[in-house]
DNA sequence: TCAAAAGTGTTATCCTTACACCCATGT
DNA sequence: ACATGGGTGTAAGGATAACACTTTTGA
């Protein structure tokens, strides 16, 4: 039944996010200056080294951005793109699992630099992930036109049990009515993979070389799959943090509400009502005044608060239940 | 850095799930009558004969049931379980990736048991996991005596950052005033299997053996790590059942509301009430009347339903929002 | 006529959303 | 005093949870 495979390498990669002030950070490693693009800390696994993927993970971010990692979850296992497998490879197939990982600003960049390691903005790999100041304008200037036309090309043979071209670019970038579901991240990047208009797409030979054409920049790319996981990295933690309270990984012990408010803001990519918040995450208890406050802020000062890790056992889903707005 | 590696072997691996009834049922494969432990259906994936981990799930699924996977879903990588990987190994680390798939009962069961498959209920491996009919005597009489005199035992010796023993077994089995919270089904198990436990734990020899005496049957068991990945794929589809309409993968094209419930209390393990359960799944707009009925379920006729799939493009997250009961 | 299952009606309560206004500090 | 951010009160509307009763069939 099973003739001789090709080799089978596991690549770990890590999705390490941080918060600065208003900005979702993540690390991006081994790519030197001026030598685009940014990859995310990753290694092989090593049964015989690590005993477990986790501990294989946490040795790579190490060594390669002097870093602890911190909360580390797994996301998902990537198998089904770039080159694939032909017989006589000398190259294993790689596949590639991928981590979020969740840390609080080191103080001192410099180890970090000295890696060769540093954070950026994540919404520079995702420009339309961003609705802080309201509906980017690159998705009606570039996105939905193209993706329109992508649609209208392919509303034949589709398999009959997927969804229709228009259906999925309707669910993942609505219009009309529809609301916008920070949630979909990952869907939003695996259309625009599919419908050729990511740099990755033409880069593991999805499109023809006839139909490759100038492409307009949808944001930054990354090396192999990385951006892909990135995608779900941010489409996970958006999804968690409603159920879960992760969103304390990216805090310092103590905070103020409004940072704290800044903070799952710049995660989910929107606004939230401020009184709304407030509420929902003192009677969530999730979170108890220190007693102390702070000036640091400008204005009046702020009541600082830290999370109550009680919360974890008292009720099953202490999340950040947030709703419209 | 990187020494020669042990080969690695990818195994994927189906929790094929399925309702017959009132009992929510899994696909178990390629054990022959007299030969437990039961195992689920898996196969090495190839990367030169299958292009993505689907397709080769898809092909294993078929050789080994004679039946197709329908709805796929990938749940989780596991690497760190059974034995570990050592210098001069021949045998190559295996590494399981663990699938969710839905489908419902085939009319004829010849061809599944013709390829030496069958269904079975899955409250057989997890006994303590239905409360439809009250809270399982398993829990009070066994478990918990267990799980109790392992966490009175291992107080000290915590990594700071973890939860104490004590800590996980409120997390994962609620005593006193907390409720009982079904998606919590991994990690029962994993607590379970950590305690030493079920068989799993020590066959794969996490219990020295001068700690070994013998076990009272927590459920049956399952080859590999099987059983764990049923455990997964059972909390998944609990949790998901409330923000996808995954349910409707299980059931016929068309369905009375009571077969509905009835589907939705097999997997999630609990009672709902009745009114309530009919109100959200009708302002949800989950579901649309056909206009036929059925006199097939003895008593006043049912009316007939179907899912209405446009929902998946109106609202984010169109599911069942359980509530309490 | 009775058992069995389908299918309402109604209310109290809580949660969500959305208003707009007041408070404490530094400059 | 005024700018800056911190921090409420409160009311309308909708969703939830819980109550028990009526309807339609087959035997």
């Amino acid at each position: 039944m099973a003739t001789a495979r090709t080799g089978i390498e596991i690549g770990l990669t890590a999705a390490i996010v941080s918060v600065d002030g208003e900005e979702p950070q993540i690390l991006v490693a081994g790519g030197n200056e001026n030598e685009p693009p940014a990859g995310l800390p990753s290694g092989p696994f090593d049964p015989l080294e690590h005993h477990t993927f986790e501990i294989g993970l946490r040795s790579w971010v190490m060594a390669q951005t002097a870093l602890p990692a911190g909360y580390v979850e797994q996301l998902y296992t990537f198998g089904d793109r770039g080159r694939a497998a032909k017989v006589g490879d000398k190259q294993p197939h790689v596949v590639s699992i991928g981590y979020l990982a969740l840390t609080h600003m080191p103080e001192n960049l410099s180890a970090l630099r000295a890696a060769g390691a540093g954070f950026e903005p994540w919404y520079r790999f995702f420009p339309w992930e961003d609705w802080r100041d309201g509906r980017p304008p690159i998705i009606d200037e570039t996105i939905l036109p193209l993706l329109s036309e992508w649609a209208a090309s392919g509303t034949r043979k589709e398999p009959a049990r997927a969804l229709s071209r228009q259906q999925r670019l309707q669910f993942s970038f609505p219009t009309g009515g529809s609301p916008w579901d920070e949630e979909k991240a990952l869907d939003r990047y695996e259309l625009l993979y599919e419908a050729g208009l990511v740099e990755e797409a033409q880069r593991d030979g999805r499109e023809a070389a006839r139909t490759r054409k100038k492409l307009p920049v949808l944001g930054e790319t990354m090396r192999f799959d990385h951006r892909r996981i990135l995608a779900t990295a941010i489409a996970r933690l958006r999804s968690k943090l409603k159920y879960r309270p992760v969103i304390f990984e990216l805090m310092n012990p103590e905070f103020t509400l409004t940072s704290l408010q800044n903070t799952v803001e710049a995660i989910s990519g929107r606004h939230l009502h401020k009184q709304n918040f407030r509420r929902l995450v003192e009677t969530g208890a999730l979170v108890e005044p220190t007693g102390e406050s702070t000036a640091a802020t400008g204005g009046r000062p702020a009541a600082l608060f830290r999370f109550r890790r009680d919360v974890l056992q008292e009720r099953p889903s202490p999340g950040l239940r947030l709703g419209a707005r």
